[in-house]
RNA sequence: GUGCCUGUAGCUCAGUUGGAUAGAGCAGUGGCCUUCUAAGCCACGUGUCCGGGGUUCGAAUCCCUGCAGGCACGCCA
């Protein structure tokens, strides 16, 4: 039951100079509970009935006939406020999360259209550190909130895979490295001789012509070249995917750079043919208006980041038919995406329209910006660890007969790390801070999940099945309590608008109200009491705010422990 | 220089698409565990909503302008 929905017809019939749609959005939640539960302000009326807002609330206060779910309404001050019958409201709102459980909020607006999310996009052969997180937790997030509402999700892990730097890589190996060292170590190896070849390059120049030799006896297709990158491609990933398993990720697809190595030629002649190439300074580029002109190839013939992008957009429409392709990348790529979605205009292509860069802002260090070689960074490892490690301390202190210690301390501590990314707007710049990280208190992942493990907690000591129809929904109309229905009303409005803005902190916001409104409620009403009718009333209560934070927490990626 | 982003409490940030008294968390102080998990709850303070104009019945929110910080602007991705 959609109660502004019924508002709106309400008000509609009386204001028939106004769409339904019109009053819908007029329609408002005041900011004060005693003002009532929707709000309609008539100050906009006032020049078509040539009446005051106050005569004209108080008119239509008059002449509306209140349906059974309307308690009261009040005309103060130019707003007609509407009082919601708060036991009606109670039923209406609880007895649909018990009814939906974990499927409330879902929908089936996407009709199973499909997304593409570009997301992560690591670069093959370095490690993956702060940098890389907010990519890697906001698609993700993007990915499970368009899931919940009918989509078909294709996650693409577009991987730096391929450049001189392999070139480089494979000199340094030769010359530096050994088999057994890389099977051990891993990333940190492979990492290790790189920075090594850039300090040793710096006095011997001939080092940077022997890599971009190996570089093209890999664009030849030679095999020892090719085996080698492979290799180095197959550790990297072995260690990505263990990351990725720990952050809750997952990718239907791993093209990356590489991927469309045999594709670009063919959209190069494309843009020939369409005239849209030209010649500037021996680079082809398209021209663009109002912005600086779209570089195609280089002057030595060799392709550049946007023809990839453009190649590989070209090839998710054809395989995938996609209804929108959403990259999350950094702010600072705005010019980037904005040139090349314009050259897929002018192609003539009028999906142009449904490519979607989802901007986030930068990361950096309180010493200043991110810089692998300058050793100005946290490796993602590291924080997951320090994280996993704080939990267990917390846990050790506070409850330390818990069983599966590992197992939940994993999952707070990483629940702290990707929520502490989320909860902010995305395109908010931030400083990486291990005070903020590890702080387990307030608004964090952490409160959160503590709050669903208390509410499961309660839901085992009573140790009932909830039957719906015992419960009397009278006895949850104190303010605790109401302010939680009127929290969990919203939720699936709250999905709705964090898929719309792209923008997964909405839900982490939500998460956190809606734990604060609980904390309050477990605060001020006893729960396991003699009275069986309350004890069933609340229960149900905690039910519904149990499952939907679990909801709420998966579509971040994080899990739901029921005990820590 | 041009373009984009940001500017709200000491700090980190929300602010329901222009509405009623601008809110949380952190940090600080004090209180609450013989009852369901104290990673919790309650109480106490501070605001030039960056400045200046404008639109409006009404602006943190929209427009103009200035200031401050960040980022991007041709052969990296």
């Amino acid at each position: 039951m959609d109660f502004k929905l019924q508002i709106a017809d309400l008000l509609n019939s009386k204001f028939k100079d106004f769409s339904k749609e019109e009053i819908i959005s007029m329609i408002e939640i005041p900011p004060n509970p005693e003002m009532g539960d929707y709000a309609f302000p008539c100050f906009r009326l006032a020049k078509i009935f040539r009446k005051s807002p106050a005569q004209i609330a108080e008119d239509t206060v008059k002449v509306i006939e209140k349906p059974d779910f309307i308690k009261e309404i009040k005309n103060v001050s130019g707003y007609i406020n509407f009082y919601i019958d708060k036991t009606k409201f109670a039923f209406y709102v609880l007895s649909e999360v018990l009814d939906k459980k974990e499927t409330y909020g879902s929908s089936n607006e996407g009709n199973g259209k499909n997304i593409v999310i570009d997301y992560s996009a690591p670069n093959i052969a370095k490690p993956f550190h702060v940098g890389h997180l907010r990519s890697t937790v906001i698609g993700g997030s993007i990915y499970r909130i368009f899931k919940k509402l009918g989509y078909n999700c294709i996650g693409v892990n577009h991987l730096g895979d391929w450049g001189t730097q392999f070139g480089k890589l494979i000199v340094a190996y030769k010359k530096w490295g050994s088999k057994e060292a890389v099977e051990k170590d891993g990333i940190k190896e492979l990492m290790r001789i790189y920075v090594l070849f850039h300090e040793k390059a710096e006095k011997d120049p001939s080092l940077e012509e022997e890599a971009r030799k190996w570089f093209t006896k890999m664009e030849n297709g030679d095999k020892e070249a090719l085996d080698l990158w492979n290799w180095f491609k197959d550790i990297s990933l072995i260690e990505f995917n263990k990351v990725y398993d720990l952050l809750g990720i997952k990718f239907d697809s791993y093209a990356g750079e590489s991927f469309y190595n045999d594709k670009m030629d063919k959209v190069i002649e494309e843009l020939e043919q369409k005239g849209l190439l030209k010649e500037s300074e021996g680079a082809k580029i398209v021209e663009l208006e109002d912005m600086p002109p779209c570089l195609i190839t280089k002057k030595d013939g060799s392709t550049l980041y946007a023809t990839r992008d453009i190649t590989a957009a070209i090839y998710r429409k054809n395989t995938y038919d996609f209804n929108k392709c959403i990259y999350v990348t950094a702010l600072a790529q705005n010019l980037h995406f904005a040139q090349w979605f314009k050259v897929i205009e002018k192609m003539g292509y009028d999906w142009y329209k449904d490519l979607i860069h989802v901007p986030f802002g930068l990361v950096s260090m309180e010493t200043g910006k991110l810089s692998t070689r300058k050793g100005n960074v946290v490796l993602l490892e590291e924080i997951l660890k320090e994280a996993i490690e704080k939990t267990k301390q917390i846990i050790n202190d506070k409850n330390p007969n818990l069983e599966n210690k590992d197992i939940i301390a994993e999952q707070v501590g990483i629940g702290a790390v990707i929520f502490n990314d989320l909860s902010n707007n995305r395109i908010k710049d931030v400083v990486f801070s291990w005070d903020k990280v590890l702080n387990f208190d307030g608004e964090t992942g952490p409160y959160v999940q503590y709050t669903h493990a208390r509410a499961c907690s309660v839901l085992r000591k009573a140790n009932i099945n909830i039957d719906k129809e015992k419960i009397d929904y009278s006895i949850l109309t104190d303010p605790a309590s109401v302010e939680v229905i009127r929290l969990m009303e919203q939720f699936p409005e709250k999905i709705k608008e964090a898929a719309n803005k792209l923008e997964p902190s909405f839900i982490a916001r939500y998460i956190i109200d809606l734990s604060q409104a609980f904390n309050k409620f477990y605060h001020d009403n006893p729960i396991l009491v003699e009275d069986e009718k309350v004890k069933i009333a609340r229960l149900a209560l905690v039910y519904g705010v149990k499952t939907i934070l679990y909801i709420g927490l998966d579509l971040l990626g994080i899990k739901a422990p029921e005990k820590m």
